[in-house]
DNA sequence: GGAACTCGCCAC
DNA sequence: AAACGTGGCGAGTTCC
């Protein structure tokens, strides 16, 4: 697959873009050093306790003593040859090349309490490793300056590095804070993160022009429908904490891998083994997370889904609703540009770019979503660093995760440039190119003044 | 001693 | 018939 800029346009959009960019690279975010270094001393500690412990163990007792003294505990190779070969596990899950697989899930359904001391000691390594000490090496005077590059992603996306500013913990709420914790404005600034609302399905809707699509991201709420129907509720509360998690298992497990081309056996075992807590196998009564009172597996016997198996199957006729009534149009439109790909050996993305070489089905359906998502957010970045540059701005952009910006701002300017921003992305963004059908949304969250990226709140848009 | 690989895990 | 898209990066490991 090779991707390039094919009209004038496009090409103009990555020259600005890159140097909007590069603006940004140099603007660099603050890092706490004093902090940085408390934090890596106290997560050592933490991890040499949980090391001391774990060795302590028979497990790691046996382990040693089964490769003549010579283990490391970091390797997942020796671990593997351990359970598998030495112990005679059962494989219950491979790897890519085929070995037995040590990931989280995998050794947490073991159920051996030693492999959790493991697990723990990975979680704060990947901490201290990955982030913190990231920060530490590539830090100049107390700033990072992560590199965003327009050219090294199949669907002309960006990417980051030294550090990668793209990958930092948002959903584990410790990781989030410990890493997050080290980031900061300048003095007296406050850091802004706009981020666009689904951006890559309102794209897909400019594709496909589906109308029940369409009707979803405008008034409706898709995932709230899946849920129902794949969970079979007979009513949805969203006050209710079960109800909740179902949605989001049904987003996450369903509506997303779905749009991304993944099939029902594989929704159907993710959405009842990793959200809904049940075992892949036949159903008890008692099993699998609290829903109204009972267990998932109560409700699903009730309504004569007695195992994964009939699971899958129920699924299996979900997915062909989804596809060939709810979303007929969007399942024509990948037809379509699947058959155009076959015909001429290329594909166009709406912001003028081709994309052209080997590609899959799957492919041609998500790089010209994809990237013409991300071209969204290049366009307003861009237009915005334009009118800051012009206008003199304290405030400064500072970074960008594919459909959302990062600025450092100041207090004073808050009003206006929320203002601006506001009309760049929602405005004047769907202006510039007619084939964006569909309204754009952007949510705002803020730190206070002075505080980390830890401290991000929500802020209404007045 | 470095390049290239696997595995696991973080983000969108 | 086939079956989840895009990255970066650390640690271990293997190859040259």
């Amino acid at each position: 697959m090779d991707t390039s800029p094919h009209s004038e346009a496009a090409y103009r959009l990555m020259h600005n873009g890159i140097l909007a960019i590069a603006r940004a690279e140099q603007q660099g975010l603050r890092v706490d050093l004093e902090y940085l270094e408390q934090r890596k001393a106290n997560l050592t500690s933490k991890i040499n306790r949980l090391e001391r412990k774990f060795k302590a163990s028979d497990f790691y007792r046996h382990w040693e003593h089964s490769r003549g003294g010579r283990v490391n505990i970091n390797s997942n190779a020796q671990l593997a040859h351990f359970l598998y070969k030495t112990k005679k596990l059962e494989v219950e899950k491979e790897t890519e090349s085929g070995q037995g697989s040590t990931d989280e899930e995998t050794l947490r359904q073991l159920n051996i309490p030693e492999l959790d001391i493991l697990l723990d000691m990975r979680k704060l390594k990947k901490v201290r490793d990955t982030y913190l000490e990231a920060f530490s090496r590539e830090q100049v005077k107390g700033y990072i300056h992560p590199f965003f590059n327009l050219h090294l992603v199949r669907t002309f996306r960006s990417s980051s590095d030294h550090p990668n500013f793209q990958n930092i913990p948002k959903r584990d709420e410790e990781s989030m804070q410990i890493v997050r914790k080290a980031l900061y404005p300048r003095p007296g600034h406050q850091l802004m993160e706009v981020d666009y609302s689904q951006l890559e399905v309102r794209i897909a809707a400019c594709y496909n022009h589906d109308q029940q699509l369409i009707y979803d991201i405008t008034q409706g709420d898709m995932h709230r429908d899946m849920a129902v129907q794949i969970f079979m509720l007979d009513s949805f509360d969203k006050s209710n904490p079960a109800h909740k998690v179902l949605r989001q298992a049904a987003k996450n497990g369903f509506v997303f891998p779905e749009f991304y081309g993944d099939y029902y056996k594989n929704c159907a075992t993710y959405m009842a083994c990793n959200w809904g807590k049940l075992p892949p196998t036949k159903w008890k009564p008692g099993q699998g997370i609290e829903i109204d009172g009972a267990h998932l597996s109560d409700h699903f016997i009730e309504k004569g889904i007695k195992s994964l198996d009939t699971f899958i199957n129920h699924v299996k006729k979900i997915e062909s609703d989804f596809w060939g009534v709810r979303f007929a149009d969007y399942a024509a439109w990948k037809d379509r540009w699947w058959k155009t790909y076959q015909k001429y050996g290329y594909i166009d993305m709406y912001t003028g770019f081709r994309c052209h070489g080997v590609m899959g089905k799957n492919d041609c359906i998500n790089y010209p979503v994809q990237g013409a998502a991300f071209h969204c957010l290049l366009w307003a970045f861009t237009e915005i660093d334009r009118i800051s540059q012009e206008e003199n701005w304290r405030t400064r952009l500072v970074g960008q995760i594919h459909d959302s910006m990062i600025l450092d701002v100041h207090p004073d300017e808050l009003e206006y440039v929320v203002k601006v921003v506001h009309r760049v992305t929602c405005e004047d963004l769907p202006a510039h190119w007619p084939w964006i059908i569909v309204p754009l949304e952007v949510e705002i969250e803020l730190c206070p003044v002075d505080g980390s990226w830890a401290e991000k709140d929500e802020y209404k848009i007045k």
